[in-house]
DNA sequence: CGTTTCATGTAAGTGGTTACATGATTTC
DNA sequence: GAAATCATGTAACCACTTACATGAAACG
């Protein structure tokens, strides 16, 4: 599924325009799928050239023109037959993850200051879940759920952190003092090689 | 960061294939980044012309021919230069979020049949992780780390989905009931703008 | 006998990111 | 006085996905 569909299915529930679809994403889609002006804006210009988006220009005093799009009947059956095929995937590209899995190739330092500012991170998306919750406008019963997995997920990440973050610290510091493993006595270095061929 | 450092990066932990390089990947790394070989091959390539990593020809009976890629000492400089400025981003693109916030639009059926599918991928990635956990490749501490945190938030993602699906396919089924807001009588659906404009 | 494993690649296409460009107004 | 808000866009680039191509051997 791509940005385009996702305007579409945003201006399902009622108008807007560019910079407020960007809102939306903010508000209530962020912490499963982004999206910037970059793909925003063309998307929209795509979807008024295919007949699927209308849009008025509204003339403002003070404040820049707008376009404010509306969604088509089209649009609509686009929508709905588009979503009625897509795969249900869920990817997830964590270079956090990537960089505690190096851990022992960065300072310790280093290692402190990733954990805490993506701590920092997961609690502001738990913050903006929350105060999404708190609107009227998400509370449908697929609002709802994706507003309270995105919570369940982001409190569990936040409750793994806090609670290992200072064991891997820890860890890091000493390499030599094992606190998991008591059989492992002093396994030097991984093999040279990754490749277990048999011939 | 790229499929290219991420080839690196898994050659600092030993020799390797292409083919092997894709099996760490699903191995220990597919619940937070995914690659395939249209990535990985070429990849390895370009490092091959870069100079940071080497490859021997080895022939085989019985099998097809294979190039066990060593990583460089200038190979190694580089991975450990781009892991250190790079910055911990976390991002999730999830279409099964996507389909669950639009979930009136789907038959109740297809919305359950989406989160089985949903919980079997998170079942199948929890036994993978946790298949590598008994594995003593990943058995340092950045290994760990990743894993029990890949652990923590599979564990709660099939927490929330058992829990809470059953609640979300009764609303969809029944939309006059409403389980979890008894001050909201009646609101029949959602204004026709989204645009709160003062102007 | 069908599927998985081993093994390497290419080529076209897609879709998204990043940076740039502009500028008044309001809030802190 | 600085930063955020409102508002829309373009253009170059980059990286990844998908589909295709090939083929023997082992496993069930």
């Amino acid at each position: 599924m791509d940005v385009k569909t996702l305007c579409l299915g945003i201006l399902t529930l009622g108008n807007a325009t560019g910079y407020e679809i960007k809102k939306q994403f903010e508000e209530a889609f962020s912490h499963f799928y982004a999206a910037g002006y970059g793909s925003i804006y063309p998307a929209l210009n795509q979807l008024a050239a295919d007949g699927l988006v209308t849009f008025t220009e509204v003339e403002q005093e003070k404040r820049p023109d707008k376009k404010v799009y509306s969604i088509t009947d089209a649009g609509r059956r686009r929508f709905a037959e588009v979503l009625a095929q897509t795969p249900p995937r869920h990817r997830l590209r964590s270079e956090f993850m990537v960089l505690m899995f190096f851990a022992q190739m960065l300072p310790t330092e280093r290692i402190a200051e990733v954990i805490e500012e993506e701590l920092a991170r997961n609690r502001d998306v738990l913050t903006r879940i929350e105060c999404a919750e708190g609107s009227p406008e998400w509370n449908t019963p697929g609002g709802r759920v994706t507003l309270e997995f995105g919570r369940a997920l982001t409190q569990a990440a936040i409750d793994y952190l806090e609670r290992k973050a200072p064991v891997l610290l820890e860890e890091l510091a000493a390499p030599s003092e094992d606190t998991t493993s008591l059989d492992a006595e002093q396994e030097p270095e991984i093999d040279e090689t990754l490749t277990k061929n048999t011939a």
